[in-house]
DNA sequence: TCTTTGCCTTGACTTAAGTCAAAAAAAAGA
DNA sequence: TCTTTTTTTTGACTTAAGTCAAGGCAAAGA
């Protein structure tokens, strides 16, 4: 396991920071452990700082009154978390739980505001990040919104697979009752047009493995959006 | 009309910031006028700076291949927009169109880059609007996606109420077509739930101006999301 | 190995909301 | 004021996707 020095250094957040500068963040850094299933914050907790996740996975997520669950975000390692509200001064607007053992580092918020204030490149840092958020849900609610539920598969599998750097097959890293939740329905739905996907040869599903067999037509799913019957 | 000189001092954005500072901000803008439905840029346009809005109303959105708008922000006066690709170097992930006659003041990328990198609290500055932004989405995701559209409108009559200060009724500062973009709905959809909601004595619309008859019906709507019926 | 627990799938049914088309009302120009 | 144009409303119909309920499957632990 690595330790704080190493974790820090590896975060994209801080690259290229001088070394000194470096250690000023280490200092504030604070190492803590969550187990699969353990809440790590939940909406209109005090957002007193943000985490960056060393080893594990998280998800971000809303729950509506009748309690189903909209994933806003599944984080990786060297993924920040949490920052909103340690520039709002607000409590945190969603929940944060780890879906797998998780090993964080956490910044107070009030440390991390002296770092940034006498820092300009960790400031212009985290102002990408930040504005990468934004255009990531800017692409998820024009998803939700003017696509149907095929369509946002056929997205998610096309950026996953990119990210994987596979061309022709991914793996879930999430299970597809997490996936139903992120893409914005249920794992009913979910279930289904798994099923009429591969009825159309689009896709061969093999418990968490996905093959994809027609790149165009997923591409066209997911660019047209509507209808998986005919087009 | 204002200046430009008078204009950059009441943005939110920069206030606070010292006399000399606010000099060199106002070097760099310029100043641009559209006329309503013009269009001030589109998606895949290369971000070559931002946008303040001195005067007028601008919609950002995106649009599906079917046509089918969704907005995602309308923005008055004060407001900044376009702020994402001066951090990211990517091109516009959205449309912006002036839907009323428009002064905007354009800040360039490369100027303002150098301006942040020197200046801490105006970074500050901007990772508080991004983070606000941020959290702003967050809600729009949840409502799209969690509730129906009955519950989307409650909340937004909710949000605008408090937003023009009033308690019991709201003019809308877009038509209703509009409106229906912005909840992720159509014309059609969002005139039926008018009538629905009228003939349930929770509001009664007259032309733009909005009457709330029953506040607390309207915040369990919100916040019940689902189940206009009865409930 | 057996059994428990959580995850996934399938079927039958309901429903919110979209589509298409046309009329009515309001706003903008001439 | 009288068009002309845009926005809004209504009606009839279709459909994607949600709900409820029951099985099946597979990994994890006894």
């Amino acid at each position: 396991m690595k330790n704080i020095f190493e974790t820090v250094s590896a975060v994209p957040l801080f690259d290229g920071l001088p070394d000194d500068q470096l250690n000023e963040i280490r200092k504030i850094a604070v190492s803590k452990h969550f187990n699969k299933g353990e809440t790590i914050f939940s909406e209109g907790d005090p957002g007193n700082g943000f985490y960056v996740i060393a080893e594990g996975l998280v998800k971000i997520f809303k729950v509506s009154s009748e309690g189903k669950e909209q994933i806003l975000h599944i984080f990786g390692i060297g993924e920040p978390f949490g920052e909103v509200p340690v520039f709002t001064g607000q409590p945190f607007p969603a929940n944060a739980e780890a879906i797998a053992k998780s090993r964080l580092l956490f910044f107070p918020r009030e440390n991390f505001v002296d770092l940034i204030t006498a820092n300009p490149s960790l400031s212009l840092s985290m102002l990408a990040v930040l504005s990468m958020r934004l255009r990531q849900f800017t692409v998820q609610i024009e998803n939700l919104s003017l696509k149907e539920v095929p369509g946002r598969l056929a997205s998610y599998l096309l950026y996953l697979a990119d990210e994987q750097g596979k061309s022709d097959s991914v793996r879930l890293d999430i299970s597809k009752s997490q996936l139903a939740s992120l893409l914005g329905t249920i794992p009913e739905t979910l279930s289904r047009i798994f099923s009429k996907m591969t009825d159309m040869k689009l896709i061969k599903v093999d418990g968490r493995d996905i093959k994809m067999l027609d790149r165009p037509g997923l591409i066209h799913l997911s660019e047209h959006g509507k209808n998986l019957t005919t087009s």
